[in-house]
DNA sequence: CGTGCCGGGGT
DNA sequence: ACCCCGGCACG
């Protein structure tokens, strides 16, 4: 695979399949780890709503009879070009820290970004001074203090919640696959080169994927790699109906659990 | 063995 | 579309 690439050069390969709930189609995010540097690319496939993954994988990817998943010939001249010249996923800046401002008063768990945000907030709320002046007399600094944030495990869909202390954030992603906004999607992992030793992704993938759990409809699924054959989702540790109301209150149940089929009610 | 749910039916 | 269930994986 990966024809005009050196095969030494490339460590790793992930395919990340993307169902949104809202749209048909599918969107295929790969990523490539050639010479320690993650690519990425995104191609969408219109119409795979009836067809499993595997099928639609089929018209990019090919599986030898041997099992391994190799790049289709068509697309092999292609692929080099797309992960190297077409507008890649940006990856993430290497250093993803950032210094907040945590309010520290009592049952206040206000974060600012700014210095001057968090004293007007101590000084306008808590110490009841005049909200228009800037003025301080330096009695803000007692109430407030400088945080560092993990900005990867702050994505878009959860800048609304305050964070509430710096323990909560996660270690920074070792791949740059920002896995957000994923409601369902499945790991492939392509076996580039035997050869090679296991990368630093594949020992520790699953210790550095952040579980972030919310009362939001946002959720990262946590995804276990399991063996060489490829990433597994992990069972759901949510009570389900059947377990929740018991066979006795079955018409309590929602639908899908009283068809046997994944529960809509107590999502992963 | 209990549970969750996919795949494959039936109406 | 709605409903049911065999069978399997997993804890």
């Amino acid at each position: 695979m990966l024809l005009g690439c050196p095969e030494y050069w490339v460590l790793d390969f992930i395919i990340l399949l993307q169902r949104k709930s809202d749209q048909a189609g599918m969107i295929i995010k790969s990523y490539v780890c050639i010479k320690h540097h993650w690519i990425g690319h995104e191609k969408q496939i219109p119409e795979p709503t009836t067809k499993t993954w595997k099928e639609a994988l089929s018209g990019s990817y090919s599986s030898s009879t041997s099992g391994n998943w190799s790049w289709d010939a068509s697309d092999q001249s292609n692929f080099l070009a797309h992960f190297m010249f077409e507008d890649p996923i940006p990856r993430k800046r290497k250093n993803s820290m950032k210094v907040m401002f945590k309010c520290l008063w009592k049952n206040c768990e206000k974060v600012l970004s700014t210095s001057s945000g968090i004293q007007r907030h101590i000084r306008t709320l808590h110490l009841g001074r005049n909200s228009d002046s800037d003025y301080s007399d330096g009695e803000e600094d007692f109430y407030y203090s400088e945080i560092e944030v993990n900005m990867d495990s702050l994505t878009e869909g959860l800048s609304s919640l305050t964070p509430t202390s710096p323990t909560t954030a996660c270690p920074p992603p070792i791949f740059p696959p920002p896995l957000t906004e994923v409601p369902h999607s499945e790991h492939i992992r392509m076996n580039g080169s035997q050869s090679h030793p296991p990368t630093l992704l594949s020992q520790s993938a699953p210790s550095t994927l952040c579980h972030i759990r919310t009362d939001h409809a946002y959720q990262v699924q946590h995804l276990n790699y399991l063996s060489e054959e490829g990433w597994k989702k992990p069972r759901g540790e949510a009570k389900k109906c059947r377990k929740v109301y018991g066979m006795e209150k079955r018409d309590m149940w929602c639908t899908a659990c009283r068809w046997k089929k994944a529960c809509q009610r107590f999502i992963d």
